[in-house]
DNA sequence: CCGACGTACTGTATCGATACAGAAGGAACT
DNA sequence: AGTTCCTTCTGTATCGATACAGTACGTCGG
């Protein structure tokens, strides 16, 4: 039989309030009772008020929901992942408010359990495959949603904290046919049917994930602006956001007669691998063939990638701050963060000979 | 006014009971009515039984508390720990068990807090140095506790997995006493106070952090076999369990007229950053110096590096399922898993002339 | 025709706390 | 002395569900 608060307060002929307060609100009882039930407690092996109790009457858990997809380990591999999740939990440990992390099983029904289940008081939704099918479900739990991503995907009433995708990859396309790229090939994680790294010919505008969708469409903006059309592009799909499908990827772009003379990426972690890639070959990145990632996670500066920066730890502490302190303002719970162009040495002029 | 079991049960005429059978047990009404039922709860805007309340009666969360100190990042950026995490939330994401991530605060009360506040049915604890002051009330809360440290740290309620540090280290110790080094150097991470980098002399029952206590003395206990005596080693504390901190260790251990012959780590995170100085100072590994680290993270494969492997996924996989699904057997809850001592290309006999 | 049984649903007690209105008693002020 | 106020504690209602015993009603074998 665990003690609760009724064996403390019968213990010392108290009410139960009172030994509530002993906890709860010290300043409403005096200092040597509170100090009496507290030994009292101690002595009775009571640890204090029950967590789910307490929740129910106060109508606060002290929990933010993020939700993952079952790839577990890709939040907690991926560096921008990482970053992300780092600004939001010192946001919510600022406030005392923890993080249950909601791993997503394939199996829909056991994901719908998962997600009804979850004693919080607002979600975080990121990286989080926008088609997924329980998402109909976490807006109708009807508390807090912060998104990263798409920021259609909840409608007005979710936060949003994320940048510009599709602006931003579009300085880096330009920074790239500026430099008199014309064989360009571009490498992005998508979800295809078969999941092989391979060159597919696709539609920008058909790429699940949004954000991958963005930057690619941002990238062809840059692309038709210069006179290069989509057609000429060579678009490969990495397998997963991950090093060696990035060099896998880069395959397709260096083992062909008409070799591209600059690689774009989706993210860091592909052109990472696409660098392993050119090394292997024994070709210069920025000389031999330019490489731009996205995010500059903390490995970029070192690797010398061209890459966007933009604030990933922001990010997720922005969004734990939106979910645990909302502004008044509607305006102030849609937040799009700027982000910068760093240009390093794995981008240079094109040096190859012009196709005739 | 949010919809409750009783919004509904009303809206039909039924009892409150039904509808809670409707979500939990499907088999104790009519499909017709329990359809009924759904479609006037989808209609009113009810995503099902609250969470908390459901928690509360009946005694169950679905959800385990991990306890992290304040240097989340670290959690998320050790590559053990994030497989050790991995492991852990596949076993619960099995069981459709979620994580809760206890980021406990520098402020001793805020951490009590969490700690009281947290609403779960196990704490896993692990990486959380052994003489937090908040431990204590971890084991007052009554719930299940497996630990991966220390295996004497909560007593034997608590559950156990591990492996055996000291013995484990002492192979890596006797591998490299083996092949002739007497010139060692021990980088190591743990607590003082300074929080630098730096050559020290410490006796291996004074560190901090119980698995470098554990590692530092099965080092010893092989150098002590072989006749070297431990005034003999130089130890250098790493101020952070980084690959930077790692090479800016063995700068320690190289620049010196008496260079060390041989360098072992209490992690593999440390030895890569040592290869790392040995590369800029053109000294060849496994030749000139050997090294050896510890855990077999991935990268120790790419790097060639001599470790100990040890099942880390594997480990968090059974904390959970200790968790979980405890056996009835009090034996079968503290297990010790068996390590093997992965020899690569980082160790070599010693070739330096032996001293006078 | 009767008792046993199964199905479908109901009603009350309960999980362990907090909120809030209120009571008792003493101090302070007029 | 009477009023007000403050401090300190009490008592009841409530948060939103689940457990479990109980009821109503039909079915079925003997």
């Amino acid at each position: 039989m665990k003690a609760t608060l009724q064996t403390i307060a019968d213990e010392l002929g108290v009410s139960r309030s009172t030994v509530s307060n002993a906890y709860s609100r010290p300043d409403q009882l005096s200092p040597e009772l509170r100090a009496r039930i507290l030994s009292a407690a101690q002595r009775l092996g009571y640890s204090g008020p029950n967590p789910t109790a307490r929740s129910l009457r106060s109508g606060k858990v002290n929990a933010i929901g993020v939700l993952l997809t079952d790839n577990l380990s890709m939040a907690f591999t991926d560096p921008y992942a990482v970053a992300y999740l780092r600004g939001l939990a010192e946001a919510a440990s600022a406030r005392e408010t923890s993080l249950l992390l909601l791993n997503l099983p394939k199996d829909e029904a056991a994901g719908r359990r998962v997600i009804s289940n979850a004693a919080v008081d607002a979600f975080c939704l990121y990286c989080v495959p926008d088609w997924h099918s329980a998402l109909e479900l976490v807006r109708s739990r009807g508390v807090p949603i912060v998104i990263g991503e798409d920021p259609q995907a909840f409608g007005p009433e979710a936060s949003y904290v994320g940048i510009d995708e599709r602006a931003a990859a579009r300085r880096l396309g330009e920074h790239i046919v500026n430099l008199g790229h014309r064989d360009i090939a571009v490498v992005a994680h998508w979800i295809v049917d078969d999941g092989v790294t391979s060159q597919v010919h696709a539609d920008p505008d058909d790429l699940r994930y949004y954000v991958t969708g963005e930057r690619v469409r941002g990238f062809r903006d840059a692309f038709l602006a210069a006179g290069v059309p989509w057609e000429r592009v060579v678009l490969i799909n990495a397998a997963a956001n991950q090093r060696e499908e990035g060099a896998e990827a880069a395959a397709h772009a260096l083992d062909r007669l008409d070799r591209a003379t600059a690689i774009l990426c989706t993210s860091d972690v592909l052109a990472l691998g696409v660098l392993d890639a050119l090394r292997v070959r024994g070709l210069q990145a920025g000389r031999d063939v330019s490489v731009t990632g996205f995010d500059d996670i903390p490995e970029a500066d070192a690797a010398g990638l061209t890459t966007i920066r933009q604030p990933s730890v922001e990010r997720g502490r922005l969004a734990g701050e939106l979910l645990l302190d909302p502004p008044e303002d509607p305006a102030l719970r849609r937040l799009t963060l700027p982000v910068s162009l760093v240009v390093r040495s794995t981008t240079g002029p094109n040096t190859a000979k012009e196709k005739s």
